[in-house]
DNA sequence: AACCAGGACACAA
DNA sequence: TTGTGTCATGGT
């Protein structure tokens, strides 16, 4: 196992890996220990970066973790609103991460009506049991890549129950199939325009336009996606459309302009704000 | 013990 | 188009 220093200012560790966009990280010891593509990795934060042990490419640890990206620049573009500011105050260093597509989708197919810590539970059963184990250091716990959709789609949907997914089991099958078949291809979304890519995302079963949007932003870096959860809807009621009735097209429309080029970014800011300072209901 | 959780879907009006 | 019930499971 290498160990190296991925060189960044102000990254918010904790929050980026612990806050709902991935659900594999742990805190161990101080450090935080996960799993990229079949590498296990484990992560510490210090003054000038990232302290990282692990086998996989520097590259790819750059690549997942965006540490080249700079969150000054981005923190830049939002709008100058008492709420950004207080969020982006609240958390700093909080990024974006760039993760696999396969892994993002069937994670956020499980997330519907979840809290994170049963979203963290329900991925971490589907790894143990059916995928693949990684190389881990001596004296560390039993480590497992994500498992693919030709691993999925044999599973039946018993299987698929006993990692307590509920009525989410037949969404997971049935999007791995079409995965499976070719009947989407999801490296190629890679090029495609936004609203193509969210509109093939869509076709599979248990992606809506949020999980759809998950995606986009966090495995895909479109960064112009905006899911919009029960969290982003209140605090997008809340403090900008107080004493009124927006439809789902209008707060659509008022994301995509009002919040600037990042606007994904911004969403992650005000959704880590809101579960944070559980606001009192106004 | 109710209520809710990073929703989607079929169906009604 | 917008509204309601349903789905499975566990935390708070």
């Amino acid at each position: 196992l290498i160990p190296r220093f991925l060189p960044v200012q102000n990254y918010a560790l904790a929050e980026t890996l612990g806050s709902g966009q991935a659900f594999r990280w742990r805190e161990v010891d101080g450090g935080w220990e996960g799993v990229i593509q079949s590498h296990w990795v484990r992560l510490v934060q210090e003054r000038a970066g990232l302290r990282a042990i692990s086998n996989a490419p520097t590259i790819t640890l750059e690549e997942y973790l965006q540490t080249s990206v700079d969150i000054e620049q981005v923190i830049a573009t939002f709008p100058k609103d008492e709420h950004m500011i207080a969020a982006v105050q609240a958390c700093r260093g909080l990024r974006l991460l760039r993760q696999d597509p396969w892994e993002c989708l069937a994670s956020f197919i499980l997330s519907s009506t979840k809290q994170i810590v049963q979203i963290q539970q329900i991925v971490e059963l589907l790894c143990e049991r059916f995928g693949d184990r990684v190389k881990t250091p001596t004296g560390a716990r039993p480590a497992f890549a994500f498992p693919g959709p030709e691993r999925i789609a044999t599973l039946n949907e018993s299987e698929l129950r006993s990692c307590k997914m509920g009525f989410r089991a037949p969404y997971l099958k049935g999007s791995a199939e079409m995965v499976l078949r070719g009947e989407i291809d999801l490296a190629r979304l890679k090029s495609a325009r936004v609203e193509i890519a969210r509109t093939e995302l869509m076709r599979l079963p248990g992606v809506g336009r949020k999980i759809a949007d998950c995606v986009l932003l966090f495995a895909y870096g479109f960064q112009q996606a905006f899911p919009i959860d029960v969290w982003i809807l209140k605090a997008l009621k809340q403090l900008y459309f107080a004493r009124r009735r927006p439809t789902p097209r209008r707060l659509f429309e008022f994301t995509q302009t009002y919040f600037g080029p990042n606007a994904g970014y911004a969403q992650q800011y005000l959704f880590h704000y809101m579960r944070t300072h559980h606001e009192p209901e106004l």
